[in-house]
This record gives C-alpha cells, sequence and structure tokens, in this order.
DNA sequence: TTGTAATAAGACAGCGTTGTCAAAATAATC
DNA sequence: GATTATTTTGACAACGCTGTCTTATTACAA
C-alpha cells in the first residue's frame, strides 16, 4: 500500500528510538520491567512523530476487542440519547469503543440480528436499554455465548443478570404519598405498555403507597396505556367519563400524562384545579406544557455511565458489585393541588 | 489464544471445502471469476459452519476501515437521535460501522480531540451535525487530513463541502406567508443561537416573505435568542411589554416558542385568539402543548440517511452529486389565528 | 488435434500489533 | 571476583485476512 503518506507505525517509533518493537510495544501498554530511561525515551518519540497504535492490528494480535455494544429498541430520543451520553464518556475514559445497535423488538430476527451483531463486530460487551432488557431468548442467547453484559432497568426482580436499576418503585411510591399528602384519596394511574415489564415497578410503588394509606382502588380507576401521547389521551377519555371522576391521575410516564392534560382540558377541566395530574421520566416537555408536570426524574447519564463502569469492570476482571441501583427523584412542580376533603 | 472454544475463521472454511483460503477469500468478498460451483461448495461451508469474517484482521490486511464518524455537539436529543438512526440504517446496509462522537463545541482541545479521533480509530469519514458544520477550523482540519466527510446543514452559503441540506430559508418563508395570508402584518420574529449558523436561513427565509409581501419589519420585533426554552421566555417577555404588541410571533425553533405560549398565557393572553405562534423544528413536544403548535419539520431521518449515503458513495469512489438538498414541510396546526385588518 | 487465450484456483508475503521465549544486561550474593 | 538472581531487552512467530503474482485448468479457435 501507500507506504509513503501513511500514518506512523511503531517500527518508525522502534527505529528512531533504536529500540526493538516489542519495547515499543511495552511502553505504549504500560508493561512492567521497562528501564525509566527507555520509557522516557520511547516516549519522546511517539510525542514527537504523534504515533497512534493500529486497534485493528492491536486487536488481531490480541485476539479480543475494546468494544462495546449498545442495544436499544426505539425508546423516547430522550431517553437514548441520555443514556447514549453516559455510556459515551464513561467508554471513552476506559478506551472502548462503543456500536450503538437498534434493534426491532417484535422483529422475528432480533435474535440472530444480534448474534451476527455479537459475531461479526467481535464484541466484547453488551449492554441493553428496555424494553430489551426483559426479552428472555435475549438473555439467553447473551449466556450461549457467554458474552459479559449489563441489563438496564430489567422489569423482572428476579434476574441474576448484572444489572443497573433505578429505585422507580421507591420514588413512585413517594410520588403517590405526596398526593395524599394533598388530600387526594381518589387517584387513577394509568398502566405503561404491557410489554415493557420495567414500568411495572411504577404501578406497584402506586399501590405500595394506597395499601399503606389503606385506600382501596376501585378497577375502574386502572387504565393500561400504550406510552404514548394518544394512549394518554384514549384512558383519560375513558377516566373522565366516569361518573365519579378522580381527583388526581397518575400515568406512568410523561406523554402519557401530557396526553391526559390535553383531554381534561377539552373537558374543560383546569388544571390542577379540577384535577391534579403527574407523570414519570421527567422529560423536556414536562417544563414547557401547561401547567409544568410534577414528576419523576431517572438519572440518565449516571445510569449509562453506571452500566458502562460495571460492564467494563467485568471485562478487566474486576470484582465489582454486579448490581446497582440509583436513585430516581421526585420533580414537584404545578401540576397538582391540594384539595379539601 | 485458546484455539478450542474461538470462532470459526477462515482457514476452517478452507480445509472444510477444500480450497485455499483465497478463494474463500473471494467468495466472501465477491470477486469475479470463482466458478459457481466452488462458490456454491464454499457458501455451504460458510452457512454450515456459521462464519463470520473477522472484520479487525480484513482491516488490517485492506489497509483502510469501514468505521464512519458521527460528530455531535450536544443538540436537542430528538435531532440526534433521529439523524443518528438514519445514519445507522444506511451505514448498516452497506456494512460500515459508526462512531457516534460528541464533542464540546467551544472546548479548546475539540481539534485535538477530533484529530485524535481520526487518527486512533482510523476512521474513513466523517458527518458533522450543527453547530460543528461551521467551525472553519474543524474543517480546514478535514482538508488537511484529507479525510472524506459531509456536513449536515452547514450555515454558511459559500462552503464548498459535500453537505446536505434543508431548504430552511424557503419553508421559513412560507411560514411567514402563511401568517400574512392570515392577515399578520405585524410580526416579530426571535432568532436562534448566533453562533449556530444554520439557524440563520431561519430568519432570512421570515425577512425574504416581509419584503415580499412590503411589510417592514421594525427593530423591536427582532429578538435574538438562544434556542433554549428560558431565552424563548425572555425574548417573549419584551416583546409583550411593547405599546404595540406584534399579533405573530416567529421563533426559530420550538422550544423558544413553546417560551413564548408559557409568556403569553401569563400575560392572560389567549393563543390563537390573542396571539399567533409559530416554531420550527416539529419536535415531539409541540403535539403535546397548548395549543399544538404549527411549526416546520425537517426529515432528520432521511438527512441522516442521505449524508451517509454521500459520504459511502466518495468513499467507494462513486461520482454522484456531492451537495443535496431535502425539503423541510410545513405543519399547520392550531397554534395561529386569522386576524380582521 | 494442437496451440492460445481466458478463466479459476493457489502460494505466499504482508498488514501492525502482541505473546512467548530466549538472550543480554544489571544487580545481588557470597 | 565469580556466581547466581533479577531485571531489561529483543527475535520471531502468530493473529486472520487480502493483494500480488503464479500456476493449473478450462474454453476456444485454427
Amino acid at each position: 500500500m501507500k507506504k509513503n503518506k501513511s500514518v506512523a507505525t511503531m517500527q518508525d517509533v522502534a527505529k528512531e528510538a533504536k529500540v526493538s518493537l516489542k519495547t515499543v510495544s511495552r511502553v505504549i501498554n504500560k508493561e512492567p520491567n521497562v528501564s525509566t530511561k527507555t520509557i522516557e525515551k520511547v516516549q519522546n518519540v511517539i510525542d514527537a512523530i504523534d504515533y497512534q497504535p493500529n486497534s485493528f492490528a492491536q486487536t488481531l494480535a490480541r485476539g479480543k476487542t475494546k468494544i462495546i455494544g449498545l442495544l436499544y429498541d426505539t425508546p423516547s430520543p430522550n431517553y437514548i440519547s441520555h443514556i447514549m451520553e453516559g455510556v459515551l464518556t464513561q467508554c471513552y475514559k476506559s478506551d472502548y469503543e462503543v456500536i450503538i445497535h437498534p434493534c426491532r423488538f417484535n422483529e422475528l430476527t432480533l435474535l440472530r440480528d444480534v448474534e451476527l451483531l455479537i459475531k461479526r463486530t467481535r464484541l466484547s460487551g453488551i449492554i441493553t436499554t428496555p424494553p430489551l432488557s426483559d426479552i428472555e431468548d435475549l438473555i439467553k442467547l447473551f449466556k450461549e455465548l457467554n458474552i459479559p453484559r449489563v441489563l438496564i432497568s430489567p422489569g423482572s426482580e428476579e434476574v441474576d443478570e448484572p444489572s443497573v436499576k433505578t429505585n422507580d418503585r421507591e420514588a413512585s411510591r413517594q410520588l403517590t404519598n405526596y398526593l395524599i399528602s394533598k388530600g387526594h384519596r381518589r387517584i387513577a394511574f394509568i398502566k405503561g405498555h404491557p410489554s415493557h415489564l420495567s414500568v411495572n415497578d411504577r404501578a406497584k410503588g402506586f399501590f405500595d403507597s394506597l395499601n399503606q394509606a389503606n385506600i382501596v382502588c376501585p378497577n375502574e380507576l386502572i387504565e393500561s396505556g400504550l406510552n404514548t401521547y394518544q394512549s394518554g389521551m384514549d384512558c383519560a377519555k375513558r377516566l373522565l367519563s366516569l361518573k365519579d371522576i378522580p381527583t388526581a391521575i397518575f400515568a406512568a410516564n410523561d406523554e402519557m400524562a401530557a396526553g391526559v392534560i390535553k383531554v381534561a382540558y377539552q373537558s374543560n377541566l383546569k388544571i390542577p384545579e379540577d384535577l391534579s395530574v403527574v407523570g414519570f421520566d421527567d422529560t423536556p416537555m414536562t417544563k414547557m406544557i401547561s401547567p409544568p408536570l410534577s414528576t419523576i426524574k431517572q438519572p440518565l447519564g449516571l445510569m449509562g455511565e453506571e452500566s458502562a463502569k460495571n460492564l467494563i469492570n467485568q471485562l478487566e476482571g474486576g470484582s465489582e458489585e454486579r448490581y446497582s441501583t440509583i436513585n430516581s427523584t421526585l420533580i414537584i412542580r404545578d401540576s397538582v393541588s391540594e384539595i379539601e376533603p
């Protein structure tokens, strides 16, 4: 190939520094047993000619990659881009590359696709986001391929897999407590997408709080949505056509909550005076709608960082905690009113 | 290394099919001059043992990578994730890998960072998003490094670089025309972030329309924001404290438009009855606020696809158009009212 | 048939690293 | 000062593929 214009190679460094190839390699990889004098000499040459090791040659020689795959399936742009941000910064620090891979949740070829991805790019580890974190066959595949992995927010509780979770259930309980503390007793809940197990915790926390306060929630106040704005509207329509409408509605995500608010306005209800609404996720939109929505914020960036840290730790043979939980926080804005009983 | 558990290699295929290494290579790369019989024989073995070529070895041997870098600097999650989606699907088809790389616009190390990225990962091509597409030093760097590239939505008109643009100026003109057609004459404009050249076109189109209609726009009606919700509120406050407030406000992006709406409500103005508002970008939020915002939608996914296509075409020696323009479209919703003069 | 051109298949040397093992240099011991 | 550890360096063969060049095979014409 074009030997002339090409980038500097280890050969060049070795020749210039008058040492062997292997010694340069040692310096680069900070291996022990190199005299400080040699290190300095080599490092100077490296700096001088701006040498960058060829990662492909490294990978080939080492027999293993430094690449992490981030799998996702069309979650909200907000979700994935923040998770990604965290994963990238962490991987960048540890000199790992990241391959972002969109999947189709309910595509038949999902498993094969992922298998090919892993084999083709020789991924050294994988991070999954919901709802992929709950696909049992996928996890089985990872096990078979024996590939290190971290699941972000798996919904099932008994997963014996490295994972990063948030305390959604507890946060959800707190938010419900907050509603109750404001005098609400007739509270409706709109569940999230049935196949997204990870949103289940949100419902659980809701019921935890109600039980604790000895409030019984009639079935008519429980709706099931699809995580979309439209489905939030649909559920709200049913809820608001009840003879005895709820005083507050807790939607399992912000989009659905926004749908609720929309329908409430259409029904000439004022928010929060006539109806309190809360959501979950703290998407940017929550600040911009009227009234600004009270909700729960997941530390997405941190979750991304944490999962990458966890995975890299596995890869480098560390033995830290394989499970971690990060706290979500309540964001109180103006969508809840105090009511007199 | 662990020769036992390892994945299948070209050797294995060659041995099994009783052909030479090179012949297997030919089949894999669909090179000419292989008899159909041999192709079939080899392909069968490949399928049977589920052989996947080692891309690192390929890259090393070929002397060039199939990796594209996508550079971005904290644009809205919505923007980057849709662009990314398009880039990924296109690259996936052509068997390219994508490395997503966040940059810090005004960090001193930006240039060095990018240079290192390129050298370290041996990127074969680069795609930039705004505002990076307008950093002259960055483009100079690309030129020096002689690396193929595509700029998405560069703001400057005279860039002689492969690029993918939208007809923002024209779309903006049309949206303004629409306002005028509804009887508006006193229309305010909130410009975008001064260092994001790409949003300039939006202002230009606005003035195009006004000029065409022989409407003069007093200076007091031109505000300059920072693309954020908060800055939209700030600008709106000034605009709405004028003695003679505008009948319509065109904000250069949706976030700022949302800020305008917020402030208008605070000032007890009804929208669209008392004030019409339009934005730009069609972020998901625009449907959820009240009233749903009229705006302009950029085909982000397509833009991503197009830029990847363009870049890959350069890389593979094709000679198609280096510039392309994709049409943005007007999205008319309920934030504009007709006014009687 | 025989000779020639076209086509198909293979041998072999890299690509730029790292791992293994051996050699050289240095330090430590008696 | 001779001998033995220890540390530091180097030679060389992988890693799994592709490019170049050569050879074997087949097709075609005379």
